[in-house]
DNA sequence: TCAAATTGTTCTGCAGAGCAAAACGAGGTA
DNA sequence: TACCTCGTTTTGCTCTGCAGAACAATTTGA
């Protein structure tokens, strides 16, 4: 899987990029050098090409990333077809049932949130846009892997794994099969404490035309809140009839 | 401005990696290596550089930029106080006004859009989430100048002119002055089709503490829908209790 | 079905660039 | 004022990013 051949100029570039976009302050050449382990003129050139590239800025002496990185994630995201189709139901879906929604796509056999919208209540998830997250810890995960072929589904397990992330992860690959068999049948999938402690998430698969990637959309939050009839009927009814807004919208 | 040395290879790397961003279809390292100029080999073992990083994926044989790239942007805005204060209102002005609301911020000079909310009107403005827009040509933009010191004003503006973008754009350094104390004495700042013709905006800025950069909240649509007693009025009182709402947010 | 063409990947050699270290300059502090 | 710290620039060396060619893997066309 590793690559053979790699430019260590832009491996060192993106290590002093992600170290700036990960600070939450701005940071000088000297702790940056120390950081990612290079001299500091090398890091001031680096710096210099980030910052006349747009993605660096400078301010008194110190550098932090730009806002600009947010246009290179957000034209990604809008050239998914399903996203333009699905924003305004996932936006709907929020504030109707009140919680976080969100749409996840896989991409390489793990899921990328690509949207999530907030509803009135208030509660955050433990990611955000872009992050991946293995495909059998999540319900929208879940549901994309029901919705793919045995075989692709056999060879995401055979490269990625179930790794357990809380004590209710599902670990076990029949297990797992079993799941993704009712899911197949149920039309829906549940995520009860597995990705995170404490959240319980509903998701359903959005069947897309020719050789798209697979999607998905889901309502997480609290699992204090969603509960009993709340949980299963109200909240599951409305991640459903939404996909189907969607799949509506993708086919016009 | 043009910085002195720069890194040729980080250079390339991104020139590539934004070619694909701009793509909405995998390209081939053919293509690839002539829309940026390189050789077929090099363009390779950049795009395996950028595929380790988690950048860029592979599709049977042809590269498109990841998902992930929207991890970056949101990171970054993650840091941002004023996102944090902000981000349920600006929805909550999406939803009752019924258009679209933004967080903008300022950056070198020039404004960013940190945030947008889309309400129930079905309508797109030209600019996503990360773009560079001039801040006198924006309603946002100009609340921002208006809330800045005179003698930054003045350095933006030698910095980045009063270039026009419609035939409504100011161009004149004494209008826009004028026009900034009127903003600073209503509170409220409009913009009528200087960015983009057919479209009318609203914009707010707020006052943060210390040394934060300058922030603004603002509504837009288009012209048709946004007049009368509809934008003076009923419009721009959201646009400010929005605003206020947000400074008891960020003071608490 | 087979050859020709095209594309992705690897290899080779070298000039140029990335890198560490040191020197320089600009703020800030005691 | 002198000292210290940090950002910027310079120097020289080594290594690597780069072009071009060769190779491999598909696809195309007849």
């Amino acid at each position: 899987m590793t690559g053979t051949t790699t430019v260590d100029a832009t491996m060192n570039s993106f290590r002093i990029l992600e170290r700036l976009v990960a600070s939450d302050e701005a940071l000088g050449v000297t702790e940056l050098a120390a950081d990612v382990g290079l001299s500091k003129g090398v890091v001031h050139t680096h710096l210099n090409t980030l910052s006349e590239l747009g993605y660096v800025t400078k301010r008194d002496r110190k550098y932090l990333a730009s806002m600009g990185l947010l246009a290179l994630g957000e034209e990604v995201r809008s050239h998914l077809g399903v996203f333009a189709a699905a924003r305004q139901h996932v936006d709907n879906l929020a504030r109707v049932t009140g919680e976080v929604s969100t749409l996840f796509v896989e991409e390489d056999g793990v899921g990328i949130c690509a949207y999530m919208a907030h509803g009135p209540n208030d509660w955050e998830p433990a990611y955000a846009c872009g992050t991946r997250i293995p495909l059998h810890i999540t319900a929208p995960g879940k549901a994309m892997l029901a919705s793919l072929g045995r075989e692709r589904v056999d060879d995401i397990l055979d490269e990625r794994g179930l790794d357990a992330q809380t004590a209710e992860t599902i670990t076990d690959r029949n297990v797992l099969r079993g799941e993704l068999r009712t899911i197949r049948e149920n039309g829906i999938s549940f995520c009860r404490e597995e990705q995170s402690a404490g959240v319980i998430g509903v998701g359903t698969s959005i069947a897309l035309t020719e050789r798209a990637p697979a999607a998905a959309i889901g309502v997480c939050g609290p699992a204090s809140r969603l509960t009993g009839r709340y949980l299963e009927e109200d909240i599951t009814g409305q991640v459903i009839s939404t996909a189907k807004s969607i799949q509506v919208e993708l086919t016009r």
